[in-house]
DNA sequence: AATACGGGGAT
DNA sequence: ATCCCAGTATT
């Protein structure tokens, strides 16, 4: 089947709009299959800008498949703290080990086993690191598509039936790349560039971008907790190592939601009562916290927080319960 | 198909 | 305050 000679036009259009308008990004500086696979796991629903210094970070602490596979799960956390999605700190952490010693497969259905890689990541990395035709659709690609053919709701299906048939099979690095890259910095969700779009002139949506894709409606729940200061006898904090499904494996200071928090807090550390320090909020995508901090005094040991990988949430409130930072 | 899962930057 | 980001796993 011969392709449609626009989809020829559009490859030859964006392609040469991303030779001379690629940011300078550190992975873009490596062939090296395992800190590409790094950085797309990193830039799991996270900004370039952001995932950038985490890049760096991790790399230097854990250069190699063989290094990472080595380290404890509590090292990787540590570097990884602050970036979020704690969940893909542990996945990487399991799939070093999986895969130490026989390297990185080479192809995005093997890939796709992995923990922590999805169809997003396993094409990325495979068409990236080692050349294999396969798209990857992320939220750009799909905005991008989206408003190429005035869709307002892609289903899966069909963002991936386009993007293969869009795929430059010549580079397809380069091109999932290219599409991705103009979704970041042209076709963004408000005031899209179309102007200065190198394929608007085959985009169906040019002159009403925004209207596609159509947002997406999310629940967010506003939760009320209750966080303990529990300070140490000889110095330091109670702290608990957090296993729930939200920022599990990470440590943090006792912290219960609901209407009696306080009481059950103060009973799990058989309590009499907490002194209120003051209120924290933190904001997770589907649910907002007002964290009341108290403090009290504990017989046992306490720990330096600075030894334990910690959330920003927990960073928060450490920063109410010991402003001087006197604990270390 | 919906929901849980972090954090931050843009508007 | 809202949206959403180089998504994945679970239900």
């Amino acid at each position: 089947m011969q392709a449609p000679c626009g989809e020829k036009r559009l490859r030859r259009a964006l392609l040469s709009w991303y030779r001379t308008n690629t940011r300078d990004l550190p992975w873009r500086e490596t062939r090296d299959p395992y800190a590409i696979l790094v950085s797309e796991v990193l830039l799991q629903q996270t900004r370039v800008e952001q995932a950038r210094g985490y890049y760096t970070r991790f790399l230097k602490a854990f250069p190699d498949l063989g290094t990472l596979a080595r380290a404890s799960e509590e090292e990787v956390l540590h570097v990884w703290a602050g970036a979020g999605y704690y969940r893909r700190a542990r996945n990487l952490h399991r799939l070093a080990q999986t895969v130490a010693e026989t390297g990185l497969p080479a192809t995005a259905a093997e890939l796709e086993e992995l923990p922590g890689i999805g169809p997003y990541t396993a094409a990325a990395v495979a068409s990236i690191a080692f050349g294999e035709p396969v798209a990857a659709v992320d939220g750009n690609v799909r905005r991008v598509l989206a408003r190429l053919f005035t869709v307002e709701e892609p289903s899966i299906r069909w963002l991936q039936e386009k993007a293969e048939r869009l795929l430059d099979r010549g580079d397809p690095g380069e091109w999932n790349q290219a599409l991705m890259e103009l979704g970041a910095t042209v076709c963004t969700p408000k005031s899209p560039r179309c102007p200065t779009c190198p394929v608007a002139r085959v985009c169906a949506g040019r002159d009403d971008a925004e209207r596609y894709p159509a947002p997406r409606t999310r629940t967010q729940r506003a939760v009320e907790a209750v966080a303990l200061g529990l300070r140490g006898r000889t110095g330091g904090f109670v702290l608990e190592r957090r296993n729930g499904r939200a920022l599990g494996g990470l440590w943090g200071f006792p912290l219960a939601e609901g209407e009696d928090a306080l009481p059950l807090l103060l009973a799990r550390y058989g309590l009499q009562s907490a002194r209120f320090l003051g209120t924290v909020s933190h904001a997770f995508t589907h649910k907002r916290l007002t964290i009341h901090v108290h403090e009290a005094a504990s017989n046992g040991p306490g720990e330096d927080p600075a030894t334990r990988p910690m959330s920003v949430l927990d960073q928060k409130i450490l920063a109410l319960a010991a402003p001087e930072n006197e604990v270390l």
